[in-house]
DNA sequence: GCCAGATAGTTTCACATGCAACTATTTTGC
DNA sequence: GCAAAATAGTTGCATGTGAAACTATCTGGC
């Protein structure tokens, strides 16, 4: 009889992981900022880029529900801390950026949550960290995950 | 200025890909038995352990909410894959097991489990394949999410 | 033996999220 | 140039989940 142990079930120890990562990493923008993950993901998002961009965009690329994008839009537009411009060029679009306030927020942040980053890999060797990188990097590959802007066009061309 | 690439840092690819693979793995019990994670969760660990488990155990060794873990018994008790007895030493608590339906589902789902996690897998080879678990061993214990039912009682006494 | 606190399990509540429908706009095909 | 399809974004709805309150039972201190 087949039997499967929970425990070294790759899929429920991803997901455990994850949660729990994600938990310890949100305690830390949701307590002091009132900020959720969908609202980090479009900070993040809009801190990262040079350019300000769309609700859509952010969607794709944090593999983000557009609703839940959308819902922490308002949120964080309600709280300053980014501001949209119409987009004359099309007109159904809005492009996002940090205010002056959400880019001081979002300079606080990123050191102390690279710095949870680095604690939790701390655990692991210089090599150990590349190689699993290295792997997720190539499991992500294979099942289609790693979207950017240009590979999420070419995909709707399809 | 610090900057931060969501698409390099860890808790976010490691929520991205949990949840790729739980959608991906899901589908293989949701569609066909309908049966949702959390019960998916209930059965996998009564039928891996040989004895009758508590709901309470359950939940420990699974790291779901013990309201969640109610919820997947009431339901799988409902479709009779899984029964309850009373416990005669403690009678707040019920020893959960799997019924001969549950059994036989259990025996059908788990091949096929097996098979996708491991077509999942594919991309690595045998050796990162190893590695990739012994990471995940290592951060998961530095983040003390290695639960067993003796570790349980354990911090349950401090 | 009894009472306070702990524990197993259930249920209520609040809330976050995905889906689908919707509006407004743009693009495509003819 | 116009109708049909596609797209950006919003919102209503249904659902799943965690926190907390609750019931029933057990345990430990005295």
């Amino acid at each position: 009889m087949a039997r499967l142990d929970l425990l070294k079930f790759m899929p429920f120890r991803l997901s455990r992981l994850a949660a729990e990562v994600s938990t310890a990493l949100s305690s830390e923008y949701i307590e002091q900022y009132g900020i959720d993950v969908p609202q980090w993901r479009v900070l993040a998002t809009l801190g990262f880029r040079e350019e300000p961009c769309s609700a859509q965009f952010i969607s794709q690329c944090t593999r983000t529900h557009k609703s839940t994008i959308s819902r922490a839009v308002t949120e964080l537009l309600k709280n300053k801390l980014i501001e949209r411009v119409a987009n004359a060029d099309d007109r159904r679009e809005f492009r996002l950026q940090l205010t002056a306030k959400g880019t001081r927020l979002y300079e606080e942040l990123i050191p102390r949550l690279l710095r949870r980053e680095q604690d939790m890999l701390s655990c692991l060797s210089v090599q150990e960290r590349k190689d699993f990188a290295t792997t997720l990097g190539k499991i992500e590959a294979s099942l289609d995950l790693v979207q950017t802007s240009q590979q999420a066009k070419a995909k709707a061309a399809y």
